[in-house]
Formats: C-alpha cells, sequence, structure tokens
DNA sequence: GAATATATGTACCGATCTGTACATATTGGA
DNA sequence: TCCAATATGTACAGATCGGTACATATATTC
C-alpha cells in the first residue's frame, strides 16, 4: 500500500511522473472500468510504459487506490468550489447542489459515479477500494451537513441524508439512461424537502 | 444470443437444467462481481460441470445476460407482490415501498443492486448487459406511474420519478454503508413529496 | 562532460481466462 | 432392457492476465 505517500504536486514541487501517471489512467479506468482494463490496455492508452508504472505502483490494486484517491480529492474540490462560486445564500446553495450535477451529467464523457462502481467491482468491505469508495461518501455527507447547518434548516442531519440520497439516485438515473431528467426531478424534490423543514 | 429462448418453467414444464443453472449461478455473481467470476469458480461454487454450463450457454456473456433476465422477473415480482400483501391503500402503498426496501436491507445477502453493478461492469450503452440493466429500471418506472396514477396524486409522471430516484438512492447508500438507515430517510422524504402532491 | 537517476522497449514468466474435445457415467422413456 | 439424450471429469488449446528481467536510452545534476 502506499496509503501515505504524499503527492509532490500538494507539496509545490513540479508535477511528478506518478501524478501524470495517476492523470492519465483515470479516464481508462472510469471509461473502462478496473476489471475490463488490464495494465497492457493502460500502457497503450496512455502511452506509459509498463516499466514505468510498476516502478510507482508496486501492483494493480495500488494504482486504482491511487486513482480513487485523486478522484476523490478532485471531485469534492470541483463540487463545493461551483456550489461556493454561484455566490448565493446558504439555502439556494443546497438546491444548486443539483443545477452542478446537471452540469456533469451533460458532459460528453459522463459515465456515473466512479465510486459507486469501484464499489459494485471491489464487493468485499474489507477491500481498499471499497473502503475508499464509502470514506468518499462520508465526507460527502459531512460537507452537506455543515451546509444544512449553514442554511439553519430544522433538521441538518436529515435533511443532508436525504439530498444526498437524492444525488445518488439521480446519478444511477443518469448512467442508466432511464430519466431525461434527472438532476430537474431531484432538484424539485430537493425543494419540496428544504420547504417542508422551513414550514415546521 | 439467447434472447428468444424462453424458461421451461414459465412453460410449465418440470424444471430444466438451464433454470436450475442461473439459479445457482445468480448469487455467486451477485456476490462476487460479473468479471471477478471465473467460469471455473462457477464450476466449483455451483457443482455443475463446465461442459454442461458450455451446452446451455454459448458464451460467459450468454449466462450473465440469462441472469441478469431472471433477476430482473423475480425482483419485480418480489416487490410488487410485496406491496400488494400489504393490503394498503394507493396513497400508503407508494410509501410502502420503503419498507419493502427496508427489508431487503437488512437480509444477510445484500450487496446492493445487480443491476446497478451490472451497469457498472458492462458501460457499452450497445451491450446487452446494459441494455438489459436499463430496461429493468425502466419497467420499474413504468409500474411505479400507474401505482402513482392509482394513488390520484397531481402529477404521477414526476412523483414516480422522484420515488425511484430516492429508491436508487437508498439503494446506493445502504450498499456503501454512509448512512444508518436510508430507507427510513427516503421514506421520509417521500413522506413529504406525497404530502406536497396532496396539497397542490 | 561524467555520473546518477529515471524512462523505455522487448521479451518473457507462471497463472488464469474463456471455451473445446472426448471418453465415460447417468438418466429417462419405449 | 435397450436406446437416446443428457451430465460429468479430465485434459487441454489459445489468449490474456499481472508482474519481472534486463539492456538501452534519455534527462538532470554536479
Amino acid at each position: 500500500m502506499d496509503y501515505l505517500q504524499i503527492s509532490t504536486e500538494r507539496c509545490s514541487m513540479r508535477p511528478s511522473k506518478r501524478d501524470e501517471l495517476v492523470r492519465k489512467v483515470l479516464p481508462v479506468f472510469y471509461r473502462e472500468g478496473f476489471h475490463a482494463t488490464g495494465m497492457d490496455a493502460l500502457v497503450s492508452e496512455t502511452g506509459i510504459s509498463k516499466t514505468t508504472m510498476f516502478k510507482h505502483f508496486r501492483t494493480k490494486d495500488d494504482l486504482i487506490l491511487a486513482v480513487l484517491r485523486h478522484r476523490d480529492e478532485t471531485f469534492r474540490n470541483w463540487l463545493f468550489r461551483r456550489l461556493d462560486e454561484t455566490g448565493l445564500p446558504p439555502r439556494e446553495r443546497l438546491l444548486a447542489l443539483f443545477d452542478v450535477l446537471k452540469e456533469w451529467f451533460s458532459e460528453p464523457g459522463f459515465r456515473g459515479c466512479m465510486f459507486i462502481k469501484a464499489s459494485a467491482e471491489f464487493q468485499d468491505p474489507e477491500h481498499p477500494a471499497y473502503v475508499q469508495s464509502a470514506e468518499h461518501k462520508r465526507l460527502l455527507l459531512t460537507a452537506l451537513t455543515r451546509m444544512c447547518r449553514e442554511a439553519e434548516v430544522q433538521n441538518p442531519a436529515q435533511l443532508a441524508r436525504q439530498l444526498l440520497i437524492l444525488k445518488e439516485g439521480a446519478i444511477v438515473a443518469a448512467h442508466m439512461g432511464f430519466d431525461p431528467d434527472p438532476a430537474g426531478a431531484a432538484k424539485t424534490a430537493a425543494e419540496s424537502l428544504v420547504a417542508i423543514d422551513t414550514a415546521q
């Protein structure tokens, strides 16, 4: 495991090969899946030699784990920065979550949530990829709960859980294509939940 | 492909080897995943010889497809039969969906939704396993919409979409373990949605 | 420009993958 | 009891899997 490895970029050094590797490999795993993507496929799709890959990551699992950690960081950063940029007051910012989701769904390369897919491929609760995926969701819940507190709703913990469930459901709906506008439907639902909470 | 193959059981003949095979293989795929489960593992876990497997299914993909079709049928039958058994009036029956989900989540072997996982492993929208998974969700949406109409809500189509999103979100939450009672949270949310719809 | 570290290309290892060949049991119906 | 169909066990083919050895090339640093 390389849990303790620290990205050189976070230390403000120049971009390391290791980080370049993770960035190049991530979209392939995202698009094709983890088991379905062999190391040879990664080599031919990224142009990075296999020798280099195994110099930076002892095993394929270690590489997958680094990819998931990178995704966790960039996704949460992206999501909450987008919410901040709206400049909306706390209560409306909660609902803006679903506008941001809608943007994401409409991106051409959208293929669902990487962590839902990782937990589908690595189901053993002891597996680091599963643990990392669950942790990502837990961090989202924590951040959403804080946002709900800032919005001064009656029951921040419960509303946050419900909003997160709506978010995950909308992602599944978008990925599986059984709803033409899952983010819109989820946002309407969220508006109802916030209104009910306020009315109490 | 064996799309057109008809289960002998549906024709009220005696249980065929083919159906026995699907039934025995399903839990292994469900528990371990599709790519992660090799044909040899299926042989050793079910006791059915490899020769027999490939006599009834030309390829592993055909076997997976038969498993998904079987799951689609049994899951929807199970779900709506449970809802019928409640004997509740239409409106309360909508909410009972989340009580039934709660039961499912608490089963010892629960490992999330097989179709979410299948669409995570077979992401190509042309892949039969993806198509079958999307179709399963579409059928659920159709049935939910009918239930909403029977409950005489204001906007059956929209409420059905929202309920389905809540259901999928609750399944993800249950599978990834970031919520102690996802069905409960989703049910509370659903109650709000139904109440709002009624008030209009 | 020499020395050191890092990246590449190729060729390979043993294991496992899907799928097959074939000879032997086992079953069910006439 | 005989026949036909079906299931089994073993052994294997060909491809691909994750991962390594090793010699060469490239870049950085002093």
